[in-house]
DNA sequence: ACACCTTTTTAGAATCATTATAAAGTAAAT
DNA sequence: ATTTACTTTATAATGATTCTAAAAAGGTGT
């Protein structure tokens, strides 16, 4: 029932299949990072209908677009996503392939001193490689 | 057989495929960004024999893991390379979907206060997305 | 409730970048 | 020259993602 508004103000119906989707990405404590894949496998566990792979992808690309999900830049066989849409960054540790967040207040301000003719900035991502 | 040096000294044959790949890769004034498939099209424009597809795959990795090449960070269905190997970041354009090189001076500098536990950083990489 | 229209879900097929396979070719070592 | 290990290649396989088109569900007005 809570997220019947936010879907409705969005020019989303809420469907029961939304609504479910909603609730196993936005209904935790902590933000997460994850891949269709891991995303499908989480619904499968926490729900006792199934949902059809399209509409997980046909879903998180419309939270996406709204702006409830960001994609996460790296280079990966699979896309990932992040439920935290916060300005903020990452760690990629290469040896587990796990992202973890780092927050804004943990790097220094950045200043992109270059300007490019009649583009203006959408975002700034840093993305941190560790290995051991 | 400027490259055959380079080659050996990687402990890679120089074959002709890869040296011809070199030379459509290192060969330049400018560093530049890639796919497989621009890769593939540049070769068959400039050579007058053709390189499989699976050998470009091969010798592009090989590169890579030797540090002759960078992969980029991207969320793209391809993967993109980049011939400049310097520590830099890069502008995304996201209407013209392009690269372009944003050099390390031309970002103030990025003090990561976090740490990771036994973990070592090996690259920071900055994405800076542009729109109209 | 019902009719009507639009959006959404779904199974399944298609796409396409990438990787795997395995046989033939080539470079290097003995 | 023979042997060995590496490389190239055509081709098949893989697998994430997108497309298709038909069925289902939501929303609106009556
Ligand atoms: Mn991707
Ligand atoms: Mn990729
Ligand atoms: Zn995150
Ligand atoms: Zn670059």
């Amino acid at each position: 029932m809570k997220y019947i508004e936010k879907l409705r103000n969005s020019g989303l119906r809420p469907t029961k299949q939304r609504l479910q989707i909603c609730e196993v990405l936005f209904d935790t404590k902590q933000t997460f990072h994850f891949t269709i894949n891991d995303l499908a496998k989480k619904i499968k566990d926490q729900l006792d209908n199934r949902i059809s792979l399209a509409t997980i992808y046909n879903t998180v690309h419309a939270f996406e677009k709204k702006g409830y999900l960001k994609q996460i830049p790296i280079n990966s066989n699979q896309t990932y996503f992040d439920t935290n849409i916060s300005d903020h960054h990452h760690f990629y540790d290469l040896n587990e392939e796990k992202l973890i967040d780092l927050e804004n207040s943990d790097v220094g301000p950045i200043n992109i001193k270059r300007k490019i003719n009649g583009k203006k900035i959408k975002s700034v991502e840093v993305l941190v490689k560790l290995e051991d």
